[in-house]
RNA sequence: GGGCGUUUAGCUCAGCUGGUAGAGCGUCUCCCUUACAAGGAGAGGGUCGGGGGUUCGAAUCCCUCAACGCCCA
C-alpha cells in the first residue's frame, strides 16, 4: 500500500484492490477458524459445488450470503468458520472422463477399473483447486485449510461406517425392486434423479382375446412394446363394464400367452378403456399391483433398452432397440387386426436428470435404505422448530416430501464413488458388510459404488472430524449453525443431511436453513449451458469488480426467497455504489487535518446529532435484517443511509462546517456495517484511514451496535425540516429556470433561531447570497416565488425572474395536494368509530396532521392572496 | 389431480406484524457547483390482476375467479 491518500484514482479500481486485499487476509490467515478459542462457534459448512463444474451464478449468490453471514458473525464476536469443499459428483464426473476417453475411442471397460479411477482422480483434482480459486475471486472467507472432498479419506472413513452401521441395523438392505435404469448412463438413479416431462404419443388399444370363449378385452397402454412381459390385465373392482370378466383368462396377442384378468383399486376406470395391462417389472405402479397380487415377474428390456431374447418376447424383436421394438409391435398388431384404436396422448416420460435420456424403468437387484424409520426424527426436529427454514414455506415442502418417502436406491453402476462395502466369498457366495474385506484372498468386494448423495448426507458431520466424536472441530464447530442452498436441493441433500445427522450424531447438523432463490436469465428461464444463457460470474466479477456483484446480488434477495431476474447490466448497480463509497471516503480522507481526535459527544453541531441519529437507526435495521436473513433489505438501508444521508446531505455540509471525529466516525461505522457485504473495498479504505483502531483489519474489528447516547431525534427532525427548506429552494429555482449560477437572497419568516443556526447550509446547499429574517406582518413582496416549511415560510424575491401567473399555478396546486390529503384525513376524524377505536397514536397523529396542514393551507392561501 | 409461488410506476422488483405506496433502471429539464458525469439538482409517472368479504381503515387478512411459473402424483 504505496499510494497516498492524494494520489488515490477518481474512480474506484476494482480488480486491482481485490487482488491486493484478498492477498492481505490469506497471508495473514484470517480465515483460519480456531477449534480453540473461548469465543461461541458459528459454522456454516459450503454445500460442495461439484468438482465437475467451474463457478456459476448460482454459487456466487450462494457463496455470498454464506460469505455475508459468516463475516457478520466473524465481527460479532464468534469464532466463525466456512468450511469449503467438493463434491466428487459420481455420474457427472464419470460421463466427463468418459467423454474424454471417447475421444480417443476408448471405454472404462478398454482400460480397466484401477487405471480409469486414476485417469479420474487426476481429472478430479486439477478441477478442485479450480472451482474453489474461482471462490476466492468471490472474496469467500472460507478456511481453506479445511478443505473438504467427499471422496477423501476422512470422508470414506465415514460413509464406509455410515453403511456398515445402516446395514447392521437393517436399514440398508439389497434386493430387487423397480428401479429407475438410465440406458445411457448404465446405472440405475434414484426417484429424485428422475425429471418427468411432458411428451406428445399416443395410447394404443389392444384387443387382448379370451380364453376358451369368444369375445376379448381391449387394454390401453402408452407403451406397447412391454405387452410380452404382461402377467395380467387389470380393472377396477367396481367397473360395471367388466365386473364378470376378473378372474377370467386372457391371451396376449403374437405370443400367446395366458394372463389371467384381475381387480384392482389402482385401475381408474376413466382412463383409456379402463383395462390395464400390467408389466410389472417396467413400470413402477404395475410393480406394486404385481406384489400385490403375488404375480410373476418377466423382464423384457434389458440394461441397453433392448428386447430380452426370451420365450416371451416375439422372436422378430429379439435384440431391437425398445423404440425399434414399439414400431414393429405395432406393424405386427395392425396385421393380427388387433390393435382396435390409436389415439393422441399427452403422458409424462420419465427422463434422466443428467443426460435427459428416457429411463427405463426395470427391475434390478440394488442397495436401498429403509428410510421411513430414518424419516421419524427428521420430521420431529423440523416441526419442534430445532430445525427452522427460511423462509418458513418450505418447511411443509420439506415435510410433505418426508411423510411420503420411499425407499433410497443408493448403487449406483459407476466406478467413480464410494465402493459399497459388502463382500463376496468366491467360492460360497456368502456375503459379509464390513469396513473391511475380512479376507482378501477369499473376498471380492462389491462393484457398485454409492449414490452421491450418501457421502454428501454426511458432509456437516464428516467434514469435522466425525466419526471421531472427540476431535477439536467436531466437539467447537459441530453441529453447524446454518446452511444455505437452493430450493432445488432440499429432498437431495437437506433433507437427506438431516437425516442422517440425526440417525449418526443424535442432534441437527444445522439450526437453520436458509433457502435462497434461484438464479434465471432476465426473461425468468432457468441458466442453462446449452441455453447459452449463463453469465459467468468470473468474467462480471473482472467487469465490475466483486463487491460489486456482491452487493447486486445480496440486494436482489428478498425475503420471500423469489427466484431472482439477472442480466449483466445489473451489476452496474452494485458498481456505482462501490464507486460512491469509495469517492466518499476520498473525500473525508483528503480532508483529514487532525485524524486521532477523539469523538466527543458534547461538541457536537445539529447536523452532527441528525446524522449520529440516522446512523443509529441504521445500525438498528441493519442488525435486526441480518438476524433475521432479510439480505436484500439490510443492503437497501445501507445503501439509502449512505447515498441519502452521509454523501447528499452529511458530507456537502462537511464542506461549511467539519466535524471530523463525527465524519471519520461515521464512514468508519458504516465501513464496518457494509463489509460483510463488499468486503474488500471496505478493507482497502479502512487501511488508509489513519484513525484509531482497536484491530489490525476491518474484517476483525468489532461490528456497530446500537448505541442509546446518539438517539437525537428532536434535532434529528429540526434538521429535517432544514433540508426540508432547502429543498424548496431547490425546487423553486427550479421551477422558475434559475441557472444554478445565480444566487439570490431570500427571507425568512418564522422559527427565527433554527434558521439563524443553519444559515450557512441554506446559504450554500440553496445557493442563496444573503438571508433576511422578517416578521409576520412584514408584506412581502408581490414578485416572489415563497416555500411554506412547516411552520415558516422563505420568500425568494425575484423581481423580473418569475412569472406570477405561474407561481399562482404552482401555490395552487400545492393547495390542491394539501386539500385533498386533509379531506381525508378529515373525513376519518369524523368517523365516530375511527376515533373510538383506532390506537390513540394513530388518532393523535391524524389530528397533529390536520393541523399541519391548516397552518400549511392558510399560509399558502395568504400568498395567493398577495400574489394576485 | 394435489401443493406452492407470482400478478404493485414504461422495465426489474421491494413493501415484516393492516394506518391509502417505495427503490433501481428508463423518461423529461437543468448543471463539468474543486469526492464522484459510474456524478449533482429538480420533475413526471401507479384506481397495488378482476370480483366479493372482514375492518373505523386492506397492496397487506379471508373467499373466489383469471393469467403465468414451479414442485409432486
Amino acid at each position: 500500500m504505496t499510494e497516498t491518500i492524494d494520489n488515490l484514482s477518481t474512480t474506484y479500481n476494482a480488480r486491482e484492490v481485490e487482488k491486493e486485499i484478498y492477498e492481505y487476509w490469506e497471508n495473514n490467515e484470517f480465515f483460519k477458524a480456531d477449534n480453540k478459542s473461548k469465543k461461541p462457534p458459528y459454522s456454516i459448512v459450503i454445500p460442495p459445488p461439484n468438482v465437475t463444474g467451474i463457478l456459476h451464478m448460482g454459487h456466487a449468490l450462494d457463496g455470498t450470503l454464506q460469505d455475508i453471514l459468516t463475516r457478520y458473525k466473524r465481527m460479532t464476536g464468534y469464532e466463525a468458520l466456512w468450511l469449503p469443499g467438493c463434491d466428487h459428483a459420481g455420474i457427472a464426473t464419470q460421463n466427463v472422463v468418459e467423454k474424454e476417453l471417447a475421444k480417443e475411442g476408448k471405454t472404462r471397460h478398454d482400460i480397466g477399473r484401477e487405471e480409469f479411477l486414476k485417469i479420474t482422480w487426476d481429472w478430479a483434482n486439477s478441477h478442485k483447486s479450480r472451482i474453489l480459486g474461482q471462490f476466492k475471486t468471490l472474496g469467500a472467507s472460507f478456511d481453506l485449510s479445511r478443505a473438504r472432498f467427499t471422496l477423501d479419506e476422512g470422508c470414506s472413513k465415514a460413509v464406509k461406517k455410515v453403511f456398515v452401521d445402516l446395514y447392521n441395523k437393517g436399514l440398508i438392505y439389497k434386493g430387487s425392486y423397480i428401479v429407475n435404469w438410465c440406458p445411457r448412463c448404465q446405472s440405475a438413479i434414484s426417484d429424485i434423479e428422475t425429471e418427468y416431462e411432458t411428451e406428445q404419443g399416443h395410447l394404443w388399444e389392444i384387443s387382448y382375446p379370451l380364453k376358451d370363449e369368444t369375445g376379448a378385452i381391449v387394454i390401453a397402454t402408452t407403451r406397447p412394446e412391454t405387452m410380452f412381459g404382461d402377467v395380467a390385465v387389470a380393472v377396477n373392482p367396481n367397473d360395471y363394464k367388466y365386473k364378470d370378466l376378473i378372474g377370467k383368462t386372457c391371451v396376449i396377442p403374437l405370443t400367446g400367452r395366458e394372463i389371467p384378468i384381475i381387480a384392482d383399486e389402482y385401475v381408474d376406470k376413466s382412463f383409456g378403456t379402463g383395462a390395464l395391462k400390467i408389466t410389472p417389472a417396467h413400470d413402477p405402479n404395475d410393480f406394486e399391483v404385481g406384489r400385490r397380487h403375488n404375480l410373476p415377474f418377466i423382464k423384457v428390456i434389458d440394461e441397453q433398452g433392448k428386447m430380452i431374447a426370451r420365450s416371451e418376447v416375439h422372436p422378430e424383436l429379439h435384440g431391437r432397440d425398445r423404440y425399434d421394438a414399439r414400431e414393429r409391435t405395432i406393424r405386427m398388431l395392425k396385421a393380427h387386426e388387433v390393435l382396435v384404436k390409436i389415439s393422441d396422448h399427452e403422458h409424462n416420460v420419465g427422463k434422466c436428470q443428467r443426460c435427459n435420456t428416457t429411463i427405463e424403468p426395470l427391475l434390478s437387484e440394488q442397495w436401498f435404505v429403509k428410510m421411513e424409520p430414518l424419516a421419524k426424527a427428521a420430521i420431529e426436529k423440523v416441526k419442534d422448530g430445532s430445525i427452522q427454514f427460511i423462509p418458513k414455506r418450505w418447511e411443509k415442502n420439506y415435510l410433505m416430501w418426508m411423510e411420503n418417502i420411499r425407499d433410497w436406491c443408493i448403487s449406483r453402476q459407476l466406478w467413480w464413488g464410494h465402493q459399497i462395502p459388502a463382500y463376496h466369498n468366491k467360492e460360497t457366495g456368502e456375503m459379509v458388510v464390513a469396513l473391511e474385506n475380512p479376507d482378501p484372498e477369499k473376498f471380492v468386494q462389491e462393484t457398485d459404488v454409492l449414490d452421491t448423495w450418501f457421502s454428501s448426507g454426511l458432509w456437516p458431520f464428516e467434514t469435522m472430524g466425525w466419526p471421531d466424536v472427540n476431535s477439536d472441530d467436531f466437539k467447537k464447530f459441530y453441529p453447524t449453525t446454518t446452511l444455505v442452498t437452493g430450493f432445488d436441493i432440499i429432498f437431495f441433500w437437506v433433507a437427506r443431511m438431516i437425516t442422517m445427522g440425526l440417525e449418526f450424531t443424535k442432534v441437527p447438523p444445522f439450526s437453520t436453513v436458509y433457502i435462497h432463490g434461484l438464479i434465471r436469465d432476465e426473461h425468468g428461464q432457468k441458466m442453462s449451458k446449452s441455453k447459452g444463457n449463463t453469465i459467468d460470474p468470473v468474467l462480471s466479477i473482472e467487469k465490475y469488480g466483486c463487491d460489486a456483484v456482491r452487493f447486486t446480488l445480496a440486494n436482489m434477495c428478498t425475503y420471500g426467497g423469489q427466484d431472482i431476474k439477472l442480466s449483466d447490466e445489473k451489476f452496474e448497480f452494485g458498481r456505482n455504489f462501490a464507486n460512491k463509497i469509495w469517492n466518499a471516503s476520498r473525500f473525508v480522507l483528503m480532508n483529514l487535518e487532525n485524524p486521532k481526535k477523539e469523538l466527543d459527544l458534547k461538541e457536537l453541531s445539529i447536523a452532527d446529532k441528525w446524522i449520529l441519529n440516522k446512523l443509529n437507526k441504521t445500525i438498528k435495521e441493519v442488525v435486526e435484517n441480518l438476524d433475521s436473513y432479510r439480505i436484500g433489505e439490510m443492503t437497501t438501508v445501507l445503501y439509502d443511509f449512505f447515498w441519502n444521508s452521509y454523501c447528499d446531505w452529511y458530507v456537502e455540509l462537511s464542506k461549511i462546517e467539519k466535524n471530523e471525529a463525527i465524519l471519520t466516525y461515521v464512514l468508519d461505522m458504516f465501513l464496518r456495517l457494509i463489509h460483510p457485504v463488499m468486503p474488500h473495498l471496505t478493507e482497502k479504505i479502512w487501511q488508509l484511514m489513519p484513525i484509531n483502531k482497536e484491530k489490525q483489519a476491518i474484517m476483525l474489528s468489532d461490528y456497530p451496535k446500537y448505541r442509546e447516547e446518539f438517539n437525537f431525534e428532536a434535532e434529528a427532525n429540526a434538521m429535517e425540516t432544514v433540508f426540508e427548506a432547502i429543498r424548496s429552494i431547490r425546487n423553486i429555482r427550479s421551477s422558475f429556470n434559475i441557472s444554478p449560477s445565480v444566487k439570490f437572497d431570500i427571507k425568512i419568516q418564522g422559527e427565527k433561531a433554527l434558521y439563524t443556526m443553519v444559515q450557512g447550509y441554506l446559504k450554500r446547499l440553496g445557493r442563496v447570497e444573503n438571508i433576511e429574517f422578517i416578521d409576520k406582518d412584514i408584506n412581502e413582496d408581490k414578485q416572489s416565488a415563497s416555500a411554506i416549511v412547516g411552520n415558516s415560510k422563505i420568500i425568494i424575491p425575484l423581481k423580473g425572474l418569475i412569472d406570477i401567473e405561474q407561481e399562482i399555478q404552482r401555490q395552487n396546486k400545492k393547495l390542491q395536494k394539501l386539500s385533498s390529503e386533509k379531506a381525508s384525513l378529515s373525513g376519518r376524524m369524523n368517523n365516530k368509530k375511527f376515533v373510538e377505536s383506532a390506537p390513540v397514536e394513530v388518532v393523535n397523529k391524524t389530528k397533529e396532521r390536520i393541523e399541519e396542514i391548516d397552518i400549511e393551507i392558510s399560509k399558502i392561501e395568504d400568498l395567493i392572496s398577495n400574489l394576485s
